[in-house]
DNA sequence: CCCGGAATGCCCCCAAGGTCCAATAGCGCG
DNA sequence: CGCGCTATTGGACCTTGGGGGCATTCCGGG
């Protein structure tokens, strides 16, 4: 907003031992370096040029989609629902206290922090499948639906040995120890490894 | 709200096809008997007596969780985050266009249609898992960890041949077909099936 | 021509699962 | 108090499934 604001609300960020970055504008933020660690944005609602609610879209198709926290002076009921609906950890209308705004940053870099998480083993699942080839693709769709080598064979059009050697593959590959241990890995991709 | 008032959404909701059951009161709804097909709640947050946020609140520790859709004359920013932290599917001031009104209830309703759904299978599952003996328990925990029979048996101190007949009767009890289904059951059970 | 992906055959081992049978312990019921 | 039922355990035996090792063949690209 106004750059007294964005001082103080500085001073207030810091103070609770978070790190601050400020930006006068969407723009701005937008070509910044990216964080690395867990993190939160705190975005008025009026902005220069693009709007926090066009931010908070814009953001919203990103690979990784950054906890939003509100704050405005001149917030309606409807603005505030639109947030919320996308996604918003909280909407705060100034004035609001200290603690309101630590306590929503808070609950934002938890978000995060899980989000993190998950993205991170996603991630290393969906790079050990992309090393399997299009045959142990199959093999490793069909495994983890229950089906047994025999059937796996039939279904492929190929002898037992054949599936035996795929799924022996798939295993290594993915590096799981067990049927059960797939199957969550499979769970894990969603629904990505269907057919092809 | 008022008479008048209720009487009009309820003719432009029933003219959008849904049925519709009208309540003067938190009270009055809460010794309703259940509706049983997918719904969803559209709620005045100034009631008599217990207000909506209050009724929500209340709702939220229930079985099932009705989506609830507010409205109100005079919401404020503050009451309509909460509102939506705390699952509202929208928050409609009034006045409002009809068709907010049937989209948001159209959304709530495709909302609780998938709980419903999910809440459905979920109880499947635990009925069967209810019917495992202790041991059986025990057994069908330590199979969706990938672990062998022979592992099983030393961590439970039996010998092998007693866990094959516990896993047979985990599998028949729990209708898998396979390990990968038993491993889904078991995780769509949450993490409910952790030791004892 | 050499490499990787795919397919296959043979041999062997171990794991999973089923059959038949049997023993022990605890619990409710007449 | 036995009787019956269930849960738990266990043994012997056999079949089927999963998986490793090794070797071979075929094909499409660099």
């Amino acid at each position: 907003d106004d750059p007294s604001v964005r001082k103080s609300l500085t001073r207030v960020i810091s103070a609770a031992g978070y790190g601050v970055e400020v930006f006068a504008s969407a723009r701005e933020f937008l070509d910044r370096v990216p964080v690395s660690g867990p993190c939160c944005l705190v975005l008025d609602v009026r902005m220069p040029g693009v709007t926090g609610l066009d931010l908070q879209n814009t953001l919203a198709h990103a690979v990784h989609r950054i906890p939003i926290v509100f704050i405005t002076g001149h917030g309606d009921v409807a603005m505030s629902v639109t947030a919320m609906k996308a996604g918003a950890v909280d909407f705060l209308i100034k004035p609001f206290a200290s603690k309101d705004l630590l306590g929503a940053i808070q609950r934002a870099v938890d978000r995060d922090t899980r989000n993190l998480g998950t993205e991170a083993r996603t991630e290393d699942i969906q790079a050990r499948a992309r090393t399997l080839t299009p045959r142990e693709r199959q093999v490793f769709a069909l495994v983890v639906t229950g089906m047994l080598n025999k059937q796996i064979a039939a279904e492929l059009g190929v002898v037992e040995k054949t599936v035996k050697v795929h799924r022996a593959r798939v295993m290594d590959k993915m590096r799981a120890g067990s049927v059960a241990e797939l199957v969550r890995l499979a769970d894990g991709l969603g629904v990505i490894v269907t057919k092809a």
